[in-house]
DNA sequence: TGTGAAAACATACTATA
DNA sequence: TATAGTATGTTTTCACA
């Protein structure tokens, strides 16, 4: 585990929210110089603090006005059985997100798709042909908030 | 709804995936000059079909080691109880995001902890005692996968 | 689209605690 | 030893012809 100092904690926060901010612009508002403020963003990603850059897409602007959360309860529970339904899960490309959970159900989808046609395609051709799955729960989307997060 | 063509797909595709990617590398491999890919993003940016850049973080080095999932019932579901169930629940740190969803649940929360004993104290002091909350159900998150999505 | 100024990034070197 | 600052080269951004 990685120990932060108040200026990481700051600048960890302010990247959060926004990460396309300059070292220098983040700097002078820490009271920091740009090359010191660049020198610990460095050092967060080396330290492996900061695993990468993503973009925030607008999904309903690009046309997927659709979002599922899927409940997935496997048939058989081996470990090979994991392995292969994660493997299958992971080529489907309306997937945005496999979570393995502890509860009623053994995994959560996200899956984004274009209208509820197209979702109901992506469920019956896709994950309801997948290796060991079981009964499958659906919740659409209605809204939702991110969040930084603690720190 | 914003429509792209070949081109702006694969720069999104590439982007989604690694943020930090200057405008000329990222043309080099499409072909595309400089000042032709930056010009695209940053339409693309304008046309609301990237909402921004987000760091990710690395929670478990940072030191919260415990992701759970909390279905959440809202006793009472008027306008105004979830509205004031939304805000009241955005106002705690260790909630990462608040998902709408239609279903057996109303809300699912992401809540970050930093072990098994700080969970108990956010559900505990925080989650249970949110204006409305009913039934409860928690998901430990064992692992998860993060996929660019379709496009 | 290509060019060039302005800005941001990145590194060397020095100072300070 | 660790992190700050100043100075400076390099790359990227971004407007304009």
């Amino acid at each position: 585990m990685i120990d932060l100092d108040a200026t990481d904690r700051a600048l960890l926060r302010a990247l959060a929210v926004d990460a396309s901010q300059s070292a220098s612009a983040l700097g002078r508002r820490l009271g920091l110089s740009q090359p010191a403020t660049w020198r610990r963003i460095r050092r967060l990603e080396e330290a492996g603090a900061i695993k990468g850059r993503r973009l925030r897409l607008n999904a309903e602007a690009l046309g997927f006005g659709v979002t599922v959360f899927l409940g997935v309860k496997l048939a058989t529970k081996g470990r090979v059985s994991l392995e292969d339904f994660e493997r299958a899960v992971s080529a489907i490309p309306e997937v945005q997100r496999v979570e393995h959970i502890l509860g009623l159900y053994d995994y959560r989808l996200r899956v984004v798709a274009r209208d509820i046609p197209d979702f109901e395609r992506v469920l019956r051709r896709r994950i309801m042909t997948l290796p060991g799955a079981g009964e499958v729960e659906a919740n659409v989307v209605l809204s939702e908030e991110r969040r930084p997060g603690p720190l």
